[in-house]
DNA sequence: ATCTATAGCCTACGGGTGTAGGCGAAGTCA
DNA sequence: TGACTTCGCCTACACCCGTAGGCTATAGAT
């Protein structure tokens, strides 16, 4: 249950959110240590990493703590309210307020346990016995 | 049931994407109609959405038919695939590391009717029966 | 005390995006 | 047959983004 409330996230582009995935999922990290913690593949170069992590500092998205000669970078806010945010507006800018389509998708999609299949069972059913009898219609 | 396969559907801007989506609610429309069919409210000068329109074009998501010495717009791709397109960049681009959470957030928080709310216990329960008996943990 | 590798800071550059303006051609009204 | 209006085409410009490179200070190595 984060808090309500959060309202002007920074928002990240999608490289740098590449960056701070590794962020998030690696604690705080040295610059260098970001550079090696990211998915190979990418084909950065640590100059670039260390443009996205600036740049990420630069918005509020991520600071740092002195260490020594260099940084100790920390991603500001959850992945979970990121992720959340992002959400919001993808389905307001996309979607037109409907998140059924991407609710459809993730379901069919992702790889969920047992557990948390009943778990999401349990919540719409939740949700369908408080909602009873409201019809919404979206054209086309 | 939109065929799969949609590979290279040209990638829209935001401010794109409120220009087609006229499109897709009033069909083929002239540059001044895209102009006034736009929600009022987001202040753009005719010209914006001009120019709005000829990237489009260029892009490929829109073409047009000559009519007298104007053109009659049209969008190319169906709002459902673009849609579609959106959606799954979207997923893979943000959510790749943690769709459940807000898979639950968006069940808990967002408008849904009783017939999404029912669709998408469909799909919960037809993955459950599918995959009843693997384990799956992703960390964290 | 020097030298070198590395850190962070500032700069760059080309393409996309938001947001238009100017211009010449063509249709419309008088 | 002019005078406007409106069209589409081309141009602009600042800011964001992907993708770095150069410069300077400093921490470690010798």
């Amino acid at each position: 249950m984060t808090s309500h409330k959060e309202e002007s996230l920074p928002s990240v582009s999608s490289a740098e959110w590449e960056v701070i995935e590794t962020l998030w999922d690696n604690g705080p990290l040295a610059a260098r240590d970001v550079f090696a913690a990211l998915p190979a593949g990418h084909g950065w170069a640590y100059k670039t990493v260390k443009t996205l992590l600036s740049r990420l500092v630069a918005k509020g998205a991520v600071d740092y703590q002195q260490v020594g000669n260099s940084y100790l970078y920390r991603a500001v806010y959850s992945r979970d309210q990121m992720t959340h945010k992002e959400v919001k507006g993808f389905v307001e800018r996309v979607l037109d307020g409907a998140s059924l389509p991407i609710l459809a998708r993730l379901i069919e999609r992702e790889d969920l346990s047992d557990d948390q299949i009943a778990d999401l069972r349990r919540l719409l059913a939740e949700k369908e016995r408080k909602s009873l009898g409201k019809e919404e219609r979206r054209p086309r």
